[in-house]
DNA sequence: ATGATGACCCAAT
DNA sequence: GATTGGGCCATCA
């Protein structure tokens, strides 16, 4: 593409890499924060996935498929105090397949991308 | 400019 | 398994 010159982080979703790795997650998946961004080359930089991810205001993306992505304990992350509007992640997920556990966990083991 | 928060992670206890 | 403490760095007040 042409060189983007620098482009300094003047606005919120300053992160293309990290947009561009969730929207590789296949569907019927899930992966971490901690791989969203190694894979998108900020190794050690899980926060800034969940900020980036944030930054989208979930609405109905299906360009960046954010409730793909959960915490490395295989739980969903959401802000203190969470209400009715977090369960939509979880649906979204089983509506592609991805069961939970009673307690709420999804297997990482069976449903992590990349294997 | 500083200080506090946060859709996190991990090792040690 | 649960809790504690350190680390990471962009954004907000």
């Amino acid at each position: 593409m042409t060189s983007s010159p620098s482009t300094p982080s003047t606005r919120p979703s300053a992160y293309p890499a990290i947009y561009e790795v969730v929207r590789r997650i296949p569907r019927g998946r899930v992966a971490t924060y901690g791989q969203v961004a190694t894979l998108a080359g900020l190794p050690g930089r899980a926060r800034q996935v969940g900020y980036a991810l944030h930054a989208l205001r979930h609405p109905q993306d299906d360009a960046v498929p954010w409730h793909r992505v959960i915490n490395a304990r295989g739980e969903i992350s959401h802000r203190a105090g969470a209400g009715l509007e977090d369960h939509a992640q979880r649906q979204l997920l089983e509506a592609e397949g991805v069961t939970f556990d009673t307690r709420g966990r999804v297997d990482l083991d069976r449903y992590r991308w990349p294997r």
